[in-house]
DNA sequence: AATGAATGAGGATTCATTCAT
DNA sequence: GATGAATGAATCCTCATTCAT
């Protein structure tokens, strides 16, 4: 029953069918077919709006990551120290909306895919870099070496992810949190 | 001329040129008959030693988790303090012959197809608690609550591995392990 | 705000559309969406109007068809010995609106479509036999054995407007029509 | 039943599958699935031994071409004169292997393809040039100015073809031939 | 043991056509 | 009258797997 505007309604309703079928079975290899019928239209017309499989999931990789960045934006706007603002940072990567298991599946088969796809390692170096330099901004001002610092809170931000991922029973997000910002609280005291 | 006693050569050139593959491609998304001229014979014949494509790529997996086991315990067997231990472990993992940009492409991408495959899932869970309780052996002299230290250096690993896939430089395995065994040691001092 | 008669206007944008796309791309192998976005329409209107693409690529035909016919009255009332009206002939068949390049594109495509569609068939049948009679009918009183000069007058003005579609410089109307008229008096100093 | 050795004649009965489906169906609209069922064998092994649809049908042109090449070549090696060469090359344009309707049909429907690809377009170039500077050769001899004689032929000669196609009863290729070679007798005399 | 010939299922993509608005 | 949303059939192509030799 075709409809006037339904543009941004359709492309909405395929880009969140992609990531939850990409976060239920577990993979890109999802077909255009099992994200259509899960977005309730045709495979037709799923083309039709994005123009090939590759773009819909490049749309699915973005709305993650603009999801990331707005909830690191708005964390962030609430900081108001150099701690809290690396507290805010790791919060958002852990926050309900980027720690479900979909969007943790489909975030990893990304940053795996990254090396097939010249766009999606564009958008993940984006990504990569804005969060170092965010971080760094705040660590310079409180330790005297941040360079390792940042590394590490960005490889334990992964590492947790990736692990979050295979886990039988999944890990909290308080607790994600918890592993991490104590991790950097020690690192931090030993500087100082 | 067929000869005799070729099973195990052959099934050992398919399990390192589809490593090889995947590592190349940076996917699981092989063809046998790529897999196959690597190793120099025909996709048939890789269907005869394997059976399938899967149980080749589960033959892969095995191979770089015995590689690393084997070091593993190469390299504890030579510590004698807990703290030489968790070195220990946190060297094998970067090791030359771990650390390779196609061992961790395969790595990587045997770590998300865990998803799909209950085998490869099984074989990472053994991995995952092979090192847990390696590390928690090592730690539970060393602090008073191992756990969350356990996590921590696994995720660390972890991390690291899955950022060496996307960059554009890899990062050397000396500086890997530093960054590591930095972040433990200091959470080591706190904690005593 | 739809008007009304738009019909004829609407009707004879897609004709002429359609003779430009199938000029353009070199073949039938047209979409309607693309015919329609150049008539400045959607698709559905196209169909509305024409019921089919194929209704829409015969009327494509018949207004060739009709151009040429037209073309070819209107030069022969002018002329008045047989040779005049073979002249007539020819030269409306090289005119400036039959002769463009997108119009022997299509024409030609027709030509080879002829082979699947009856219509278009039939369509062809009836300008042959046109061309062939009006020929005949001057040239009866000009050589003993019209016939096979009626023949070669037809196979010429084809075997030009073939070759023209694929010249990298296409040959300028007056070089076509001297290169037929001259072979044409040649046969027939020859028969008298 | 794979036997070995089988690709050449894989590939032929594939090439003149091509043709005969072309010719039967009238255009290159051929699906991979019918020539490879007409040829005997599946679509998958179609695909095997040329890559894609394209390279079949530019295999069936070049087939066609080089069964055209042969026989202009083998009958003017048997001209003695200028005057036999012409025949020569006109006798070979309609000798029974190359004046069959499903040669015929396909030819056409190369022809005007070239439109479309670049390499059909080289091929039809190549005979073209071929044809055009065989008939120069011999026509220098003869006629003070060769040049639009030799237009003339390659005009009559592919315009006769492309009559071919339509013709509800086809032209015999005796009649064909004299055509064309009374033509060209009568510019001969007329200029010398 | 080894080959590579052969199949056929499966998937992305295109497009004429229909139809609700 | 007009739009463009929507469908689904059709087609090319890939690839794991099988099997005759």
């Amino acid at each position: 029953m075709p409809k006037l505007g339904m543009e941004p309604i359709r492309r909405d309703a395929l880009v969140k069918a992609t990531i939850a079928e990409i976060g239920t079975l577990g993979t890109l290899d999802v077909t255009v077919n099992q994200i259509a019928k899960r977005a309730g239209m045709s495979s037709g017309l799923a083309h039709h709006y994005f123009g090939s499989k590759d773009q819909m999931l490049l749309a699915a990789m973005r709305h993650i990551l603009n999801l990331y960045g707005a909830e690191v934006r708005g964390a962030m706007s609430m900081a108001n120290t150099p701690s809290e603002r690396i507290e805010a940072i790791v919060r958002a990567s852990f926050s309900s909306s980027n720690f479900r298991p979909d969007i943790v599946a489909a975030w990893l088969n990304f940053y795996v895919h990254a090396h097939k796809s010249k766009e999606v390692r564009r958008l993940l170096g984006i990504y990569q870099r804005r969060l170092h330099s965010n971080l760094m901004a705040s660590l310079r001002s409180m330790v005297d070496d941040p360079e390792p610092v940042a590394e590490t809170i960005g490889a334990l931000i992964d590492g947790v992810y990736i692990r979050q991922a295979l886990r039988q029973r999944p890990m909290r997000a308080e607790d994600a949190i918890n592993l991490i910002l104590d991790t950097v609280h020690q690192c931090m005291k030993e500087q100082k």
